[in-house]
Parts: C-alpha cells; structure tokens; sequence
DNA sequence: AACTATTTATAAGA
DNA sequence: TTCTTATAAATAGTT
C-alpha cells in the first residue's frame, strides 16, 4: 500500500476514510468506554480533530 | 449505540477494534500522504498510541 | 487464538 | 460533493 499519485483521486479518498475514520473511533469510544483523541494533519496543514471527552491536548 | 457492559464482551472488542482503528488511521496516512495520531484511553488508564511521524504531542 | 458468517466501509461511477 | 452499488474489509459470534 502506497500514497495515491492522483491528487484528485488521493484527494477523495481522504473526505471519504477521514469521516470512516472518525466514526470507528466513536463507535469505540462508546462501545468501549475508552477515551480517545484522533489528530490528522492534511499534508497541506489543515486538520482534524476528534475527542471524546473533555480537551484532548491542552497544548495547541 | 451503547456502551458493551458485559466486561469480558467489551474487552474482546476493545481489543478487536482498537486494532482495526489503528490499521485504518495507518493506511489513511500512507494513502493520503496525512500525519495523524491517535491516541486511546482504556477505562482502565492503560494507553495506546500511533504517531505516524515524529513525536505526536510533544507534551507528555 | 483462529475461523467464518454477517455487517460495514469503501472505490468507482453517476 | 452527494448518492448508488459492487466489492473488499472489519468485526461479532463461535469454537
């Protein structure tokens, strides 16, 4: 498994496994009751973010 | 979507689907050139990480 | 832990 | 970007 070359195409999987991403870790949060932070830095800087409870990092 | 309360149950699948989180954030990292991180609070205190570049949170 | 039936996510296309 | 759907992957239940 290797980056996706088309940036069109690299650009849609990531909307797409980003959201699934993000859902599976709630979904364990809740079934599990486990705290969880999950942080994706797009490669050109914008992020997301996902906590569960309270602030996941006080430090920005 | 609730929280598993049979203990034995819920650790199996803590288990199961923290694995699977971690494959999934792994590969949207490589597929889509992102860093990300996640981190995972067990009830219990017990953490798990994946930083996919450098240090995740420079503050421990 | 390993297997497999079922559920869920996703890639590709519209 | 959102919707559809065929395929692929994850997972729940079982042994």
């Amino acid at each position: 498994m290797k980056r996706i070359e088309n940036p069109v195409h690299r650009q849609v999987t990531f909307c797409k496994r980003r959201a699934g991403l993000l859902k599976k870790a709630k979904e364990l949060s809740v079934l599990c009751d486990a705290e969880i932070g999950v942080l994706i830095f797009s490669a050109h800087g914008k992020h997301y973010e996902l906590a569960t409870k309270g602030y996941f990092c006080p430090f920005p």
